[in-house]
DNA sequence: ATGCACTCCTGAACGC
DNA sequence: TGCGTTCAGGAGTGCA
């Protein structure tokens, strides 16, 4: 369920305890997640120095001083454990620093992954080359025009298209979606520059408060995990079928879009 | 190029 | 109580 602000509260979670540090151990409990990890994971990594954590869409990166960087994604159920009393079951890579702290990459239904490659080769890793542009910071009015643009396909499954906009999911393009007052099978072409320009203002919002409700919640990096941000943050329609409209009180619907979940308010979005 | 169904996996929630 | 079924979903694949 790691969406874009789970995964930056994430990264920064790890920036506090990994940055600077010297990795002594890396213990593989399986040599797959999503995919096989990378031949050499454990020798390129055990006794680099971290220069640096980011994101961009959903993948974690982690460069080194040995000029690789490790990309992690937390798929559905991932999560970073900090120094965790004892491990348990799904912990399936452990990382050691040279000052005592270990990092868990706990990740039950493995739909995660983890690579390493080269910094300089990063643009051309393939996961990533493809990626839209961020959804923070930037105005997206224009690219979400001409991404539009002529397409048929439901709004919703255009913005879960990582390559239309970076790091969205399931959730926060319904939330995204309701603050915009867009229907989720409206098609994309039929949007009017109104309301895209509406959804352009939504999207970096409902992202940012995420990550603000994860971050504040943030008191101990041990709580990180992919969940932790969902649990603490209310949403206005995700998982709230039946209950109000928090813009005016009509009862939330819920129809399947292929084969996922669309929350919605029908009176307000068209 | 575009749209869409299907697949991977486990655990929680639900129904009988 | 216990079993079986359904559902959750990111991203890649494959097909029309």
């Amino acid at each position: 369920m790691p969406e874009l602000p789970e995964v930056e509260t994430t990264v920064r979670g790890l920036r506090r305890v990994l940055d600077g540090r010297r990795l002594t151990r890396v213990d593989l409990h399986r040599d797959d997640l999503r995919r096989a990890f990378p031949d050499g994971l454990v020798q390129r990594l055990v006794g680099a120095t971290i220069t640096g954590l980011s994101r961009r869409a959903k993948y974690g990166l982690i460069a080194t001083d040995r000029d690789d960087t490790l990309i992690f994604h937390l798929g559905m159920s991932g999560r970073m454990r900090l120094d965790p009393e004892v491990l348990e079951k799904h912990d399936h890579v452990v990382f050691h620093t040279d000052d005592g702290h270990v990092v868990a990459f706990n990740d039950a239904r493995r739909f995660g992954s983890l690579d390493l490659v080269p910094t300089a080769a990063l643009g051309e890793y393939p996961a990533l080359a493809a990626l839209g542009p961020e959804p923070l910071g930037v105005d997206l009015t224009a690219h979400l025009k001409a991404a539009f643009k002529d397409r048929i396909a439901p709004v919703k499954a255009l913005l879960l298209d990582q390559r239309v906009v970076a790091g969205l999911g399931n959730i926060y393009v319904c939330e995204a979606l309701n603050c915009a007052r867009i229907h989720p099978a409206r098609e994309g072409g039929k949007i009017s520059a109104a309301r895209i320009a509406a959804l352009a203002d939504a999207i970096p919002r409902v992202l940012d408060d995420a990550i603000a409700a994860g971050g504040s919640t943030l008191r101990d990096f041990a709580q990180v995990d992919g969940t932790l941000g969902y649990f603490q943050k209310s949403f206005r329609v995700y998982g709230r079928e039946g209950e109000p409209c928090p813009r005016d009180g009509h009862p939330i619907k819920r129809i399947v879009q292929s084969g996922r979940s669309s929350f919605f308010c029908s009176w307000c979005q068209r």
